[in-house]
DNA sequence: AACTTTTACAACCGCATCATT
DNA sequence: AAATGATGCGGTTGTAAAAGT
């Protein structure tokens, strides 16, 4: 059957509501109550569509409709709510009082969306996007190639732009522990085969020429020997990103571990992909209190720190997203086998030598 | 000052679901 | 059970204001 127009269009007046219109709803509405929406343009007196009549009411004259910014206790609600029930725009309005769907929609895609594509979140998923594949093919070559003609500081200056500072300093301090772990990594390599198969799947274009130099320099690297790290992979079920200065404590052995995180998916704080490497939530540390970290504090799991710094994000690939984040230009991770992950994964287990100081880092 | 671009938000549209006949 | 109407919902568009050039 076909569908009936909610009401007769011919005539009806569209677009911006008048001081006048408003009032005439507003008046009619206080006499005789919402509803009937079908007949309340005509007895209100209105040249509009029910339907318009409804949206106007609901969305802008109720009277207990809070108007104004939201606050930041909206906006952590708003962020956690949608990494729970996506764009359910009623039902995360219906847990925030005085506020539309409308309003929450609007404001999702007009300010929290855009601030966490900035900060290196997808928003449909609310997990990290940041290209930390970048960090791994830096880390990679560092270790490939200790003496590479290309060396890390040519690296950051030409992929700065593209990464996270504080990627960038992790990445510059870990890769001066390749002297200690360059053999796992050229063992495990070279094992897996997968330096070229890791540096072609670099979908940044900006670092795809580096990358055929790093694959033409792993081609080269002589065969090394192994002490091959045992250790085993910590929790797979953690938490994204979320990694603790503890755990890089002098003397601590720290895992850098990849899991296949498509089924355990953990919605993402903001704060902790701004500032993504090493945050506890445990107020007994000393780490740096960063703004925008505790601005959305509320997404974290308060005094639970790990020791582990997953870097899912990097493996995995979010193909169930509409988002055009997910396009293949923006994850840049292409690994399409459990195999791959899990040689990837161990290709970035290396120990954190006493030599680390995380106050440096810091 | 004039024009263009971006931003913010109200409003619209089409579809889904529920209620009523 | 099917037809129809009412309402809810989410995606998208239109437009005024602000910002930039």
């Amino acid at each position: 059957m076909g569908r009936a127009p909610c009401c007769d269009k011919n005539g009806l007046k569209k677009g911006p509501w008048t001081p006048e219109e408003d009032q005439k709803l507003t008046a009619y509405i206080q006499l005789q109550g919402p509803g009937n929406w079908r007949s309340l343009p005509k007895n209100a007196g209105l040249q509009r569509c029910g339907k318009s009549c409804r949206l106007r009411w609901t969305n802008y004259l109720r009277p207990d409709i809070k108007r104004g910014r939201f606050s930041f206790e909206e906006e952590e609600t708003i962020i956690q709510l949608h990494s729970i029930l996506g764009n359910k725009w009623s039902a995360i309005a219906a847990r925030l009082p005085g506020r539309t769907d409308n309003e929450i929609k609007n404001y999702w895609n007009t300010h929290i969306r855009k601030r966490l594509l900035r900060n290196g979140i997808d928003p449909v998923t609310h997990a990290s996007r940041l290209d930390l594949l970048d960090l791994s093919s830096i880390l990679s070559s560092a270790l490939c190639n200790p003496s590479s003609l290309l060396t890390l500081s040519t690296l950051v200056g030409n992929t700065q732009a593209l990464l996270n500072p504080d990627i960038f300093r992790l990445s510059t301090t870990l890769s001066s522990l390749k002297q200690e772990n360059s053999d796992l990594f050229l063992q495990q390599l070279q094992e897996h085969q997968l330096c070229s198969s890791l540096l072609q799947n670099q979908a940044i274009p900006t670092l795809s020429s580096q990358s055929n130099q790093f694959q033409n320099q792993v081609e080269l690297i002589p065969a090394c020997t192994t002490t091959a790290s045992t250790g085993p992979f910590l929790n797979q079920t953690t938490p994204l990103m979320l990694a603790n200065v503890e755990g890089f404590s002098p003397n601590t052995t720290s895992t850098f571990s990849c899991q296949n995180s498509q089924e355990n998916f953990v919605p993402l704080n903001e704060g902790l992909v701004s500032q993504p490497n090493f945050y506890c939530n445990n107020t007994t540390t000393t780490n740096p209190t960063v703004p925008e970290l505790e601005e959305y504090s509320g997404f974290q799991s308060a005094n639970n720190c790990y020791q582990n710094f997953s870097i899912d994000s990097v493996f995995s690939t979010r193909l169930t997203s509409p988002d055009p984040l997910n396009s293949p230009s923006t994850y840049v991770n292409s690994s399409s086998t459990e195999d791959d992950r899990e040689c990837y994964s161990s290709l970035l287990k290396f120990e954190i030598p006493e030599s680390f100081d995380i106050d440096d880092f810091l």
